[in-house]
DNA sequence: TAGATTGTTAATCGATTAACAATC
DNA sequence: TAGATTGTTAATCGATTAACAATC
């Protein structure tokens, strides 16, 4: 089994939008690490290396074969095999994820909505009923469910993680701008969406009147 | 003026949400880098070194006083000062960020939506009338806005970035998955919805039945 | 003073890039 | 064959960590 790195799965990830996304007139058209680097402003060497973590080989002279490394990488990344996943927080943020329809093209699946205001339980929401926060545990240990999408607010965060870590979850995407603690099976990954405004903040910042020029 | 990399600005953010939020009875307290590094799974040396970059200096044996961290963090990634964005795209998500009331603690206020999608111009969305897209550079001229939030499908992501590039934009927070191309004055931060599902997706595959432990 | 913590230099580690022989 | 590109090793670069004298 290969076993990337958190940087290398974000450059094959890159690697396999931009192949995916060429015309493909003609797919078994051949595409060089040099090509590849260009468009994504990563070093060739960096490609190739990265190809060979998952065992893609190319041609001297010629290069890699796009259709085959789009198949392989749909492998690595599991495109093709549905994980299912619970949302906590069926809030503004919860609702619009849960209405986006561009998940199924990456395998991932909300199966379920849950949330504490007893006013939202029952309602429909993107297609979803919403559930009481209680029954996170049965649902869980009767569906082995084993991601959950977070989007509660900031302050009960904690608490229905530990909720769901105890209820066998370990993969937990983190829309609360919020810490979690969790053990060491459990991966934790911060949509980060307040590093993302410091970022463009400190960008303007850095520069002012840049845009001008 | 203090130049920081992004690594940097990810720990100062996180500084940031842990002093902060930790209770603030006694504001006057100092604490150690050890302190920090624990709490964030940070090495000391780490934290006493970013505090350099920010021209913050500890005291031996004693540590570094919290209100002064506090508020020269606040003060390098500009908290207090509100910078306005623009969001295209008043779909689900968009509609969730305007409807976001976390953006204000960092200095973020989106004051204007766009769509190009007649039947939702005019209509109220999360406080805001959505406008016709037709009006983002009239609009962009008159308030001298310099960032956007890009919500829009991917396939009219990259018509809306050159539009909003050359109305002086200069830091888009793109949530569409597709990679913009940008003059390199402007900053473009991913918010990565698809990486970090693949993310999950690949831990998931790493340690099958970890979970279980 | 004694002792814990800072500030800073040196060592380590890992990731990126350069170089080039092997390949097609 | 000739020439472009791969595969891989070596060199570089930057970031992280260790060590320790200076400080309070």
């Amino acid at each position: 089994m290969v076993r990337l790195r958190r940087s290398e799965l974000t450059r094959l990830m890159r690697y396999y939008r931009l192949l995916s996304g060429l015309p493909d007139t003609d797919f078994s058209m051949f595409i060089t690490s040099a090509q590849i680097g260009n468009a994504l402003d990563v070093d060739p060497t960096q490609v190739r290396r990265d190809f060979k973590a998952v065992n893609l080989t190319g041609k001297g002279r010629i290069g890699f074969r796009r259709r085959e490394v789009c198949d392989v990488l749909r492998l690595v990344l599991r495109f093709d095999e549905t994980d299912d996943a619970v949302l906590v927080g069926a809030g503004h943020l919860g609702a619009a994820l849960m209405a986006y329809t561009g998940f199924a093209d990456f395998g991932f699946r909300i199966v379920a909505a849950f949330d504490n205001d007893q006013r939202k339980v029952g309602r429909e929401v993107a297609g979803h009923i919403v559930k009481s926060a209680r029954s996170i545990t049965p649902f869980l240990k009767k569906h082995d469910t084993k991601l959950a999408v977070l989007t509660t607010p900031g302050d009960v965060s904690q608490t229905v993680t530990d909720h769901l870590v105890s209820a066998g979850i370990c993969g937990i995407w983190n829309f609360s701008s919020c810490q979690l603690e969790v053990p060491k099976h459990v991966l934790v990954r911060d949509a980060r969406i307040s590093l993302g405004i410091s970022e463009l903040k400190y960008h303007l910042m850095k520069k002012p009147g840049a845009w001008l020029e």
